[in-house]
DNA sequence: AATATATGCTTAACATGTAAACTATTTATA
DNA sequence: TATAAATAGTTTACATGTTAAGCATATATT
């Protein structure tokens, strides 16, 4: 907000907290990703890949938290890049599997470790408790919704 | 996360905590915008200038959390739509001032009352402490980056 | 005053989000 | 089994985000 101007009640509501949050958040992953030329998005995706060898799209889009119809890009474009592939289900023809190739696994170890040592950092800047507060509130009005 | 493999550690993570918690929020926001054919991202530019007669285009957009080269073309559309209008500023011929035209601002207590009901009730679901421990942690981490 | 630098906004190219429609299958139902 | 309905993925059109470059004006330096 270094500009900003003040809307006290505006700024400090949910909505807005969670942008700010993220607009802090965000760019220090972006940092990392771009030394691998990835964008967060295609991390999001590589991520879930990661533990879940094959995917179809409708999992992959729900867990990477993207909407399907923004899937169909990001995977071209990691096609593209050789990191993952697409095959036709055999079972069902409408499906399409979505897994890792070799340089796309190769990928992970790369990452992962700055990932979680930024992450690490982040959380050491907090109290746990109220770490966890917020986390589990956040988890509850998910919940409710 | 209906369909959505599992993955704790990731899902619990803070960054997909926000997106997924925005993501059960701003719905039901924009379903209040859709009524008056607004979109969320040209509801918090009205927001701003609700509050604030006048603003240059870089205050504007730190206030409402928008790139400034994104603010150009929401700022086109709310001209489009007569809810806004575009000043070229006298004293320093670089800036624009941007204020709500007569339109604009009649359409704002119509969107509040509804925007307020809903934060309300989405904040009665919730622990007033946990809420304000979330908000509090947020802000610590916005402000310890 | 002349030049350099900074500032404020805009443009451009591309990636992603949003909403709705569309296609090809599969599954359910009459 | 023929038809309807649901499902999986894609496409389309448009809005917005991301990054970098561009342009005009203003300010600082010499």
């Amino acid at each position: 907000m270094a500009k900003g101007l003040t809307l006290d009640k505006f700024d400090k509501s949910l909505p807005m907290m969670l942008y700010r949050t993220l607009d802090v958040l965000i760019p220090k992953y972006r940092a990392v990703f771009k030394q691998h030329d990835i964008s967060e998005t295609q991390w999001r995706i590589l991520r879930v890949l990661w533990e879940h060898e094959s995917c179809g799209a409708a999992e992959l889009a729900d867990s990477a938290l993207l909407p399907a119809s923004s899937l169909v890009g990001v995977i071209d474009r990691l096609i593209a890049k050789g990191l993952v592939q697409r095959t036709p289900s055999e079972n069902d023809r409408r499906k399409v599997e979505v897994r890792l190739t070799k340089k796309g696994r190769a990928l992970l170890p790369k990452i992962t470790p700055k990932i979680d040592a930024l992450y690490k950092d982040l959380q050491s800047s907090c109290d746990p408790k109220s770490w966890q507060t917020m986390i589990n509130t956040m988890q509850q009005i998910i919940e409710a919704a």
